[in-house]
DNA sequence: TTCTGATCATAG
DNA sequence: CTATGATCAGAA
């Protein structure tokens, strides 16, 4: 059971209002999806389900989700209180060939410039399959978001850029950080070292924190 | 309890 | 390996 991708951003977030308040379980076997016992084998599947049902490029290829419409699907678990539990992957960070690349330019930008957010409860109390679904949102950065993007985002790459991408910790940034993002610890790609040499490290990505998917949640539902 | 660094599955 | 989708799980 594929979904045909939403020829306009009303047929799209009519799909999304007509998910919302179903369980994972009740979205899985409409679309003849067995449900996992957790995520821990399958930390795509929810996204991988919701994208199915709102008709996003059927789950394989490099993803656009919604190139047409400029929108990017995000999934964002919450806890039983309703805060994110989870900080929310973005995209890979370019480590090397960087010089002269600007905030307008960057991968971060772009992802982030219309994305709607579906909120699932991810409490690991609840089983997989009796989690529900909440209203999706569609988000743009307001000024005072993007200027934190912007800072951050300009910030951690001066460091890759000076060949610092080892001392750049999660606690980088306020809204956004670098964190591993590979199969395991020993997948390595090419970056800049000291001294402009290249070497081989832990390919990583931007992730935005918790606070800042928080707050994004809090503007739109008051 | 929260956060950071590590990890899982799949496709090309 | 890169890139898609993210969550896990031990340390702090």
């Amino acid at each position: 059971m594929t979904t045909p991708a939403p020829k306009d951003l009303d047929e799209l977030m009519q799909r999304v209002d007509d998910m919302a308040g179903l369980t994972l379980g009740q979205l899985a076997s409409h679309h003849g999806i067995p449900v996992p016992e957790n995520l821990r084998r399958d930390k795509g599947w929810t996204g991988q389900l919701i994208e199915t049902h709102l008709g996003a490029t059927a789950g394989s290829k490099p993803m656009q989700d919604f190139i047409h419409l400029g929108v990017e699907l995000k999934t964002i678990p919450l806890s039983l209180s309703g805060s994110p539990l989870e900080t929310t992957y973005v995209c890979v960070a370019p480590l090397i060939n960087i010089q002269g690349l600007c905030w307008q330019d960057s991968l971060v930008k772009h992802k982030l410039q219309r994305v709607l957010w579906v909120p699932i409860e991810g409490d690991r109390q609840i089983p997989v399959a009796q989690r529900r679904i909440g209203t999706g949102i569609l988000w743009e950065p307001n000024n005072d978001e993007e200027q934190l993007l912007k800072q951050d985002w300009e910030e951690i790459m001066e460091l890759i850029a000076l060949g610092k991408v080892e001392s750049v910790s999660a606690r980088h940034g306020d809204v956004l950080q670098l964190r591993p993002k590979a199969a395991n610890s020993k997948v390595v790609t090419e970056a800049i070292g000291k001294e402009g040499k290249t070497i081989m490290t832990n390919p990583r990505g931007f992730y935005l924190k918790t606070g800042f998917t928080a707050s994004i949640l809090a503007r739109a539902f008051g």
